[in-house]
DNA sequence: CGCAAACTTGATGTTGCTCAAGCTAGGTGG
DNA sequence: CCACCTAGCTTGAGCAACATCAAGTTTGCG
């Protein structure tokens, strides 16, 4: 997302040209890179749990991480897949609204909310900054409402290896896809089955390819494009 | 939401008892009244399209509005419903990315974008006061997410009913319902039969009296309660 | 090499959708 | 004032998409 030359040195010698702060200027980065921290969580560890005190914000620096939900008796709605430039935590104060986990090896860029929350009123357009993402994370929430809603499981299916495409800068075709068959299932409110199901009739009709089963290769653009569009009947 | 007393003389004369404003000290209200415009929508009426050039920015004064975005085959996501206090149109600058309708008889608040971006600026403390709106409705989002993608048709209309409950500050049971049953089932992603008879079965266990179609008695709160949580799997 | 986790595939079941018919209520014109 | 008309709602019967249950298969790791 971010391409510009990072500012702080410690993010640069760890992940060279990734930049943190937000893409505000060189005063309000360097001022926030006084007060973060940074670290690692390996596949599978836990950031937060819904409900925890949110007393940090955190910025993804490398790596993918999933934030979901629960109802009481285990059932999981994965709300997003974010990877690097995204921010956790922004919710209201007081407690995490959701949980987020490590899908890969991730790093992280840890803020203060109480030195978060100073910046937002010292630091000029800092807060105007912070309300762009929260409006692209809103628009991004409606249309995964409109794909829960209303969309087939071949639609859902298709719509997310577009997502997981978009994601990757990789335009010829070939998309890792580095959570399991449970994550998306999750994340689209499908079962496991259904999933494997639809991918395996995706590739019968030679839309797409599967070397691995974390690894898919996209040989009909157009027709996954309509597909996650949600077109025609023959959707269905 | 907003019980302060208003600022804006019209707003005052028009809806005694409502602010505008968002909340924000006097001298930032009278700011942004300057810039504001008010007028009615009619039940049914359009506010404005997805895709439309965004160039105002909404506040609802009184009535209800609904959200929604559209598949290219008609069918429709309810995205929200949203009632005084509520901003439309916060989105992404450049166009609307839902589209906006009144359910009830409406009125409403026109920022224009510039002038609002202006103040975002200008006035200490109210891009923090916009991301906090921002943040309460991602909340919202995700966990419609969590409804969309993994809630049972009862456990779902049960979440509405009380959705609407707690919209509407009276405690007693008696709960206005102003969109038809084809909005509920867009919202909730099911179809107007589905509804339709989930309401007839509450109605029939006890839980609710239907004394109109627009018009509902909740007797069992506790019962409503847990249907809403998915406690148990006699929600199914 | 063996084991466990993840994935795939098949058979069967159930929730919620589709199609269809009748009901209710509010508004309009004769 | 009443009858009609229409939009919205309810109810029923049958069906399809997706879930559930149940084996197998593959893969990565110790």
């Amino acid at each position: 997302m971010q391409t510009e030359v990072a500012l702080n040195a410690i993010v640069d010698a760890v992940v060279p040209g990734r930049s943190i702060g937000l893409g505000l200027g060189r005063r309000a980065n360097a001022q926030i890179t006084a007060l973060t921290s940074l670290y690692s969580k390996a596949p599978g560890e836990t950031l937060f749990v819904e409900g925890d005190e949110a007393d940090s914000i955190y910025e993804i620096v490398r790596g993918m991480v999933r934030i979901h939900k629960l109802l009481p008796d285990g059932r999981r709605q994965i709300t997003g897949f974010l990877s690097a430039g995204h921010l956790l935590g922004l919710a209201p104060e007081g407690a995490f609204v959701y949980t987020a986990e490590a899908i890969t090896e991730v790093t992280l860029c840890r803020y203060k909310r109480a030195a978060f929350d100073r910046l937002i009123d010292e630091v000029p357009g800092f807060a105007k900054r912070l309300l762009a993402v929260a409006s692209e994370e809103l628009y991004r929430a409606q249309d995964q409402m409109l794909l829960l809603g209303r969309k087939s499981a071949t639609e859902k299916v298709a719509s997310f290896l577009l997502l997981m495409a978009g994601q990757q800068d990789d335009e010829e075709g070939e998309v890792e896809v580095p959570m399991t068959r449970s994550d998306i299932a999750d994340y689209l409110g499908l079962t496991i089955e259904t999933v494997s199901r639809t991918l395996s009739k995706l590739k019968q009709d030679g839309v797409i390819a599967l070397p691995t089963p974390a690894h898919v290769e996209i040989l009909a653009r157009e027709q996954l494009d309509e597909l996650a569009a949600g077109e025609t009947v023959a959707a269905c």
